[in-house]
DNA sequence: CTGTATACGTAGCCTGGCTACATGTAGCCA
DNA sequence: TGGCTACATGTAGCCAGGCTACGTATACAG
């Protein structure tokens, strides 16, 4: 897949990922991967900026979990994040359907 | 629509409007508005840069129509542009498949 | 003879994902 | 005990590429 059509979707594919659990950075990596089957492997300097960004924009909340001597920056959405996501996916619906409708509809 | 969400989308978008006809620029730019229900309004120093992009790498050819005084650059699809737009389709599809999954997913 | 729609084009900005790097711990193996 | 790998977080700066803001010119309506 072309690296750069994400532009744009990222914050997206982060609070979905989100939706419903709590996540460290390493971990969301790792669930994005799963998910796409392989497809998305997300390198930590696109995602641990993004996620500071969300945080800041008061999508995100974190929280330090130290798990055997080890530091984990957990995030989870909070309310604002939660209507985010929807607005995200209502974004996304309308996206692949204007350009899906240029892509294959008939020579209008 | 989110304005930079077109990212890595352009070409494509491009090269389906052209596809089974000729059209100028400015026509493009309606034809997409047209296609997309007014969703997509390009600003003219989006596309020229871009169909002159596409022209050098072989995917459109241009001739200058002098139509009642006016000149129009009109473009068509080579074939290596044919083959361009079918690998754009299917980037497409696996784009959309990909980040569709996520963003609808179940937690995985 | 002015305004508007048509038509093409470029210079430079700006956003935001990516590369490359820096830092440190846990656990395994020899 | 030393080194390797996986885990884990983070930043500085690069760079692609769509967009803003221009500049140019013609046809036609009023």
């Amino acid at each position: 897949m072309k690296a750069d059509s994400l532009r744009g979707h990222l914050d997206a594919l982060l609070l979905a990922v989100l939706d419903g659990r709590k996540l460290h950075g390493y971990a969301i990596i790792e669930a994005l991967q799963l998910r796409s089957d392989g497809a998305l492997d997300l390198p930590t300097g696109t995602v641990y900026p993004a996620l500071r960004r969300l945080e800041r924009a008061g999508f995100l909340a974190s929280e330090w979990d130290v798990v055997s001597g080890r530091k984990r920056r957990t995030y989870k959405l909070t309310r604002s994040g939660q209507k985010a996501l929807a607005a995200e996916r209502a974004e996304w619906q309308e996206f692949t359907t204007v350009i899906g409708g240029v892509l294959g509809g008939s020579t209008a």
